[in-house]
DNA sequence: TGTTAGCACTCAAAAGAAAAGAGTGCTAAT
DNA sequence: ATTAGCACTCTTTTCTTTTGAGTGCTAACA
């Protein structure tokens, strides 16, 4: 708990009394509560000049004359960096079971932003992974009837995508076989970056047979190939917002549960947070600090995970200002190891 | 307009005017407020007397003594049923491009729920199409590496549906060739549902080579085909329920809410659409008609669409009893009609 | 007999008034 | 530097009053 403020040790156990009583009652915390909420023996008058002094530093504020102090999001803000008790050591322990292994990441995810919303009482989101820089690992083209070809692609993490290729006329066998060969043996271990259209260009002259119908099926591949990876969004108790008045009135609440409908400013979110430096710490915005201007009334907290050979994903939490920020942070993080771990070959197992 | 009912002409066009005006405003209606808003020539008093009697019949309520008359869930039917105007000709007019077509259902769909809400104004639902009766067309495994097989099936209207299948041992090049021809041959053309554990059984007899490998194939095999279909569920316009203050309070519109976002309430009313008799009619289900408990304030109307070959889906609308029920169903109906038309080979294009 | 004017009555919603309570800032004493 | 004391400020709650829409019923009317 370092010292490098302007405040004196006094005013700050004052203004973390402030924020930790906040956060269990959201009232507005007055005086006479703070005497007996700290044990410095001070009487409510002394606690007021303080309160005074934290005020016009910026950390707290009244919502209106004769009211108690609330935290300013500046206040929230030093109390998430500096003042908070992190209980570091039961995040070790309890690192069992709160995900079902299962093989569809689309599941597990769900599964992640449910069990996040159902322990935390808060609005959740769990990003898919997403990943450019994933290689190539198999491809394959089958003719499935005369007019249709499908072709499979399996990449790294086992990400398949797969689409109908429609061909005017029937591609030989061997023709077929060759292709396969062919993109295999240049295509696998690639990133899909790698994948350039010049690439696919070369290729075709490789293929040797200049039949347009082996041009227009690789032109799919790389299509096929390219299509972003529309990153999925699951979110769970959308609806945990009604338990903050703050945060329900119609106005917000609708704003914040569109938001979590149409999803694109989760998308956003998630850009931000695996653009930022601290990938793979946890990122706490509070209030104004949140890219995305729905929540400014909000505070929001995610961490990155990374589901094996560079698939990162963001799970996040969103709610009042006045959040639990020690548990929210806690849970976070065992999710976090939970899915980190769960697709890379676990030592357990 | 015919009157097979108990009510005297006089008492439906009072009735009508009743639920038309209530539709438009919100506030309960009065008599004196029917004197103006029909063309009969009576005065407050008469009006009155009907009103006393339609509402022993139960079409009509009031909220308080000393308030004017709402409609009750028997009143809206009888209006669905018979008093509404219908504006059929509109219908074929409009029938141009609400949606764009491209070849992703999936992005259909989800725009379909957009164009919906948009239009009316409501919360609105779309599901993917399912259909177990469906046909796989092709089925193919291929190694991806030493320890993995992918297995490819697509099913009639190009549904694919793909796994990766981890193996202890590697399978060889020619038992795979084998597997796969045995696999096309049998079950080509089957239905889903024909396609039973017996049939595998019988299946991996015939496969011939004995190894454990094999069957372990098969197995997962079975198991992908009868993966459920997890009907997706499209939504949009949640948020709009706010707009009606007789579903906005905390409590309903929670609930509401959570239903949308949860989808399981969605499932079931889809399901019971689907199975409902007048499928590919219009459905509306007022209040306590409602399959799905958590809107029995609201008024739901559904219509199911078909992508062809038999895969039917729901489009739906949830919104307050006081729905523009006309606008609603000739909306839903429209884009039924482009629903129905956008995958089937469309004469037009 | 059906219709209507008239009137007393009911009840919700809006507006106002009063009381209660929490908390503050400041001053003066310790 | 701390604190007791007090006047003052605002919100919140409660109670009362007023307003207004709308009804049901009765008695008169065509």
């Amino acid at each position: 708990m370092a010292v490098d403020t302007a405040l004196s040790e006094r005013k700050l156990i004052i203004l973390k009394a402030i924020i930790q009583n906040y956060l269990e009652t959201g009232e507005p915390v007055g005086s006479r509560t703070l005497t007996k909420y700290t044990n410095l023996n001070l009487s409510s008058a002394t606690i007021r000049n303080e309160m005074a002094d934290l005020e016009d530093l910026g950390y707290i504020f009244q919502p209106h004359t004769s009211a108690g102090r609330i935290p300013s999001d500046k206040g929230y803000r030093l109390y998430v960096d500096m003042l908070m008790d992190e209980k570091e050591q039961e995040i070790t322990e309890r690192e069992n079971g709160l995900l079902e292994k299962t093989d569809k990441v689309e599941k597990v995810l769900r599964q992640a932003a449910k069990v996040l919303a159902a322990n935390t009482n808060y609005a959740t989101m769990v990003s898919s992974p997403v990943n450019n820089r994933n290689t190539l690992k198999f491809i394959q083209l089958s003719q499935v009837d005369a007019e249709q070809i499908v072709a499979v692609i399996v990449l790294g993490g086992n990400v398949i995508k797969n689409k109908i290729i429609e061909v005017g006329e029937t591609l030989s066998n061997e023709n077929l076989l060759k292709l396969n060969m062919l993109l295999n043996t240049t295509l696998n271990g690639m990133s899909i970056d790698q994948i350039t259209l010049g690439l696919i260009a070369r290729l075709k002259e490789q293929a040797g047979i200049h039949s347009e119908v082996v041009g227009h099926v690789l032109d799919a591949v790389a299509e096929i190939i390219h299509i972003e990876d529309d990153m999925e969004i699951y979110t769970s108790g959308a609806t945990n917002i009604f338990k903050y008045p703050e945060l329900s009135d119609k106005q917000s609440a609708q704003e914040i549960i569109s938001a979590f409908e149409e999803k694109q400013q989760l998308a956003d979110l998630v850009t931000e947070t695996l653009a930022s430096e601290n990938s793979h710490g946890i990122q706490v915005y509070i209030g104004d600090e949140t890219p995305v201007k729905t929540m400014k009334d909000c505070s929001v907290v995610t961490a990155t995970y990374e589901l094996g050979e560079g698939m990162k994903g963001t799970i996040g939490i969103i709610g009042p200002k006045r959040m639990d920020y020690e548990h929210v942070m806690r849970t976070l993080k065992t999710l976090q190891n939970e899915l980190d771990a769960i697709y890379n070959k676990d030592p357990k197992e």
